[in-house]
DNA sequence: CCCGTGGTTCGCAACTTATGAACTAATGAC
DNA sequence: GTCATTAGTTCATAAGTTGCGAACCACGGG
């Protein structure tokens, strides 16, 4: 099964990215891949926004992210690395992930600073 | 029915955005809206990406993108008029639109261009 | 070889989406 | 007022998608 095969950079679709990106446990993933300085496993994310994720769920969602072109997955012995295609994608789509990223980055921030006063009210 | 609840400014999710633009004919309906000077009536996209799409499904295509907050819908006289809700999702979310936009204008510009030169060759 | 770890695939239940048919709402003609 | 027309919604259901447990596959090590 193994040597995946990821999209060209020109079969790439907006609609593609921003379905991939539309789920919360995939778009918290692909967030963290970009923030990440280095390739990572899906066992990294066992567990995403409070919740743990079956691995078959997992292994979708990693594997929507591969089709829609975000990520190039890699086998590393027994790990599957992910990174993602963030030069690529910049190229074909300039400002699209930065200001999705940012977008998701101003929500989850501030949702995190509202449950922060809260408890320190409560 | 009719008076829509349109969702509060800050209810409005990046998921629900994207999720509700990841569909071919509504982000090719919401660029329109966007590049329009007025608001629309929905039987001015009864014809989208060159398939005439059946009412009830343009129907469920507005209602995805107002609530997703991407729209704003009223009814004026026999039709419903629609207008993009732009400056409150620019001041949330910075630049997501722009992005999107412009990456949906790059692909169909090229995609359009690439037609074009098939044609004149064939 | 067998075992453990990391992922994928299968199969099915649960959910979502598309669309024709039936309905509602506003307007205009009479 | 009624009737017709236009614009859009809702309902029902068929078709498609997604989530996830169970079973499976692949690599590395003993």
């Amino acid at each position: 099964m193994r040597p995946f095969n990821h999209p060209a950079i020109e079969s790439i679709t907006v609609e593609g990215i921003l379905h991939a990106l539309s789920d919360p446990e995939r778009l918290a993933i692909y967030a963290c891949l970009l923030n990440a300085d280095a390739a990572q496993a899906c066992t990294n994310f066992q567990q995403v926004n409070d919740r743990t994720v079956p691995k078959s769920t997992l292994s979708q969602h990693f594997r929507v992210l591969r089709e829609a072109g975000l990520i190039r997955s890699e086998r590393q012995g027994v790990e599957m690395l992910n990174t993602p295609r963030r030069a690529e994608i910049d190229k074909r789509f300039p400002g699209l992930l930065d200001a999705v990223i940012g977008a998701y980055c101003r929500q989850s921030g501030s949702a995190a600073a509202r449950s922060k006063r809260g408890r320190a009210r409560g």
